[in-house]
DNA sequence: TATTAAATGCAATTTATTTGCAAATACTTG
DNA sequence: CAAGTATTTGCAAATAAATTGCATTTAATA
């Protein structure tokens, strides 16, 4: 995603394109993993309202332009979710580091329990963290 | 797991098989179902403060004996841990109805991901739920 | 039964998130 | 490109979830 395209990317989705969005957007893209909004509020050069974060992020969530985690800390991480693929956390226990990783066929897998899973009609979304010691805190 | 049980269990574990505690995880047993800290208050006979059964609550789960789950509404879901084995959420998105899954293939795959997890030297845990909905809300 | 460390309850605090409302601003349309 | 309008923002305040400190009670054990 190059710079100047998440205006079309919010205006597209509905939104406006204000400085403030585009701001996150931007610096979600250039961190690159899970923040949660007091990281994101610390490192946004334009400062934002506690708020008005939190009604951005809670909007681009719903639009599928963020994605929302629980990483076993009492609070929300957000990433970018357009242009990265379906992943999930390894969270270290110790330090809190947060890597992505993905493995095909653990989704075969995950889709094929979600069929079986009894007496639901549908399963929409799953969310899956690993916990464990990254390699410096082991 | 018998009734009475539970005295010894506590015990075993360090703690004291104090009234309140037994009646959270004979509570625990009843339900068989992840419930919130706020309506193991409501169904607890034996009233509590609300931060006796926080510690309690933590104090078991560490010592897994009850087992913490995050269900993507923004609070903690407890449930026991001994005597059931190792299983997984199903989530209505709708009415919040949660039901266990366990699927031994979904658990190899998981077992087989974590060691490919690039820089982290252990996995020691995993958290899972699916999202969907029930049989009633479809 | 006396001792003592663990558990409890109360008050207050912290942290995360939400709501209401008025002011500011991005997008449309003339 | 100025005016109108609906969205977005910021502030103040409220709500919700979880935690901390401390004095009191109580389960275990000697």
């Amino acid at each position: 995603m190059q710079k100047g395209e998440y205006k079309t990317l919010l205006q597209k989705a509905g939104f406006r394109a204000t400085p403030g969005k585009i701001a996150l957007l931007e610096l979600l893209q250039k961190e690159d993993k899970p923040l949660t909004v007091a990281e994101i509020q610390k490192k946004l050069k334009r400062k934002q309202d506690t708020v008005t974060l939190y009604r951005s992020l809670e909007a681009l969530t719903e639009a599928n332009i963020l994605m929302r985690s629980e990483l076993g800390h009492g609070h929300a991480h957000y990433e970018l979710s357009i242009g990265k693929k379906h992943h999930h956390h390894l969270v270290c226990t110790n330090c809190e580091k947060v890597e992505d990783f993905s493995d095909p066929s653990l989704e075969t897998a995950l889709t094929k329990a979600a069929k079986n899973a009894s007496s639901f009609k549908s399963i929409n979304s799953h969310s899956l963290e690993l916990f464990g010691l990254c390699a410096r805190c082991s």
